[in-house]
Formats: C-alpha cells, structure tokens, sequence
DNA sequence: AAAATATGTCAACATATCTGACCAAAATAT
DNA sequence: ATATTTTGGTCAGATATGTTGACATATTTT
C-alpha cells in the first residue's frame, strides 16, 4: 500500500509554488552584476549554456533556450560585441557556427556563477547526498515527464 | 567523512540547469489556455496566489509576489474586469481591500490548475514518498538560504 | 489636525519575448 | 549543374511584464 498523500492538490500547488520561488530566488541572485554590465538574464542563460556546451552551434542553442533565432540573435550580438562569445566557423560545414566562451566571457562568467552559486551550494550544503540525489531526480521526472 | 561530490561547482551548475528547465516546462504548460482568455503568467502568478491565500490583501500580495503596486494594478484590473476575483472591504479597517476567487475565477483556476498540474503529478507519481519530502525540503533550503 | 497607511492611477520607459518577411552562404539532393 | 534545404542573420512591428516617479483618495493612527 503507497501512501499517496504526496498527490492531493494542495500538495501539488505547494510543489508548484515552491519551484517559482526557488527559481525566482536563484535567477533574481545574479541580475546586479549582469545589469552593471548592461546585461540581463537572457544573456546569462545562453552564456551558461555555452558554458556548459562549449562548441555548440546557434540552431543547438536555440533548441536548448526554446526561443526564436531573432529573440537569441539580439542576445548573441550584444555577447559578441562584448568579446563574451566567439564563433568559430565549422570546418565541415562552415555554415555552422560554433560558439565559444571567449577569455573575457570566461572570467565574467565565473563571476557571475559565483553570484548565483552561494544560495545552492548552501541549500545542498545543508542537505545529505541522499536529499540531492533525489532533489535532482525529482526535477528530472518533471522536466521530461507531462503526460 | 562526508561525501561532497555534489558540492563541485559542475553539480551545482546542474542543479541551476534542472531547476531552469524544471520551471519553465511548468509554467509553459498553462499558456495556452490563459491566451485563449487574453491572459499571461503574470495574472495566473496573482489567480495561484489568491487561490492559495483566500483574503489576502493587496498589499500582502504584493510582498508575495515582489513586484510593484503599478504591475500588480494592472494585472489586478483585468482579473476584476473578467469577474475572476473580486475585492471585499475588511470590516476592521475599511482602507484594506481584501482579495477573493470570484465564482468564475474558481472555475477558471480550476482549469488552468489543471493544465499545469499533469507534469507534476506525473513526476511525483513516479517518485516515492522519501524523494517528495526531500525535493520540497532541497526547495525550501533554496528558498530561505542564500548566504 | 497632522501623519501614516492602503489602494489606485497616469505617463514614460526598459526588457525580453513574439510573428512574419526576407536575404545570403553553404551544403545536399536530383 | 541546378534546385532545394539548412544555417545563420536581419528588419519591422507587436505584446507582456516589469520599472520609476508623481499624484489622488480614503481611512486609520498619532
């Protein structure tokens, strides 16, 4: 017999709840330094995702960011401008332009994830090996999962 | 000895990823239906609120929602104008308006609740009740932590 | 009576998104 | 070799959501 009250709706809306305030939390974090530079949290998103995909070609990127191609270009343009992001053309299909952190965009990178990092790093700090593991499995169920 | 693998920056930067995905996929899921209604995220962000905090006033809503009185007032206008919420005097101090589901406005909620609410329950479905407790538990630390 | 509080409103602006149309270069298919 | 598709970039205009700052009104508190 499962103990199903983890599925009423009032658990589900404070479920619902407190992912809107921990992400608002966590993305609210980094805008100071982000705006001193005349960024916002559109460029800090496809930043961290260059980060993390360092290579990646702009139609990847569009897919990950789930934006159009005009919204991400206004982004990209100005990371460019701000020697944040290189391109690099692809040498088997120089259509393709692959997306780099350039050395600038490294070091702001890092100390924007610095900005952003603390709130996690003690949420998981004050959690066991256990709690994230699941924390993160949970998350993944929701992002894959609907219906 | 503790394990502190999941303190690297590479975890928390994926816990940053998921927790991105994690919201956007929840709250993308009811735009549809508020369009239809000439709505946004921001009057279902209000609606949840008051669904959840029957009486609330303006004021509270607003810390809750850390936006300004001048969004908010907008956002307000319109879940009025569609007789989706409605606003009460408080019989001890008149200044205060108190802010309820309308009998539409239930019926609405009801709706787009529902339409967000398959992705979650879905993912707690698939979970057991240990990982539940403990992703609400990682949230909250996210919440209140920070420093 | 004066000050503070709660709510509402106007105007101007910032940002981040969208749609739709269009262009150019390069790769792939016929 | 030409036609089509893919990849990336750009323009213009619209929408949604937020901001600041100024001001108005009613009510409560001091």
């Amino acid at each position: 017999m499962k103990d199903l009250l983890y599925l009423k709706d009032e658990q589900i809306k404070d479920c619902i709840q407190l992912l809107l305030y921990a992400y608002r939390e966590t993305f609210s974090d980094p805008l100071e330094i982000l705006k001193k530079n005349s960024l916002g949290a559109a460029h800090y998103r496809a930043l961290h995702l260059v980060e993390r995909n360092e290579g990646i070609n702009v139609n990847e990127l569009l897919i990950k960011l789930k934006i159009t191609k005009q919204s991400l270009n206004r982004v990209l343009k100005e990371l460019k401008r701000l020697r944040l992001i290189k391109q690099v053309k692809d040498k088997n299909d120089t259509r393709r332009k692959l997306l780099y952190l350039d050395q600038n965009g490294r070091k702001f990178y890092q100390q924007v994830f610095e900005s952003q990092k603390k709130r996690i790093f003690n949420a998981l700090k004050h959690s066991d090996s256990d709690s994230v593991i699941k924390f993160k499995e949970v998350l993944k169920k929701i992002i894959n999962g609907k219906k």
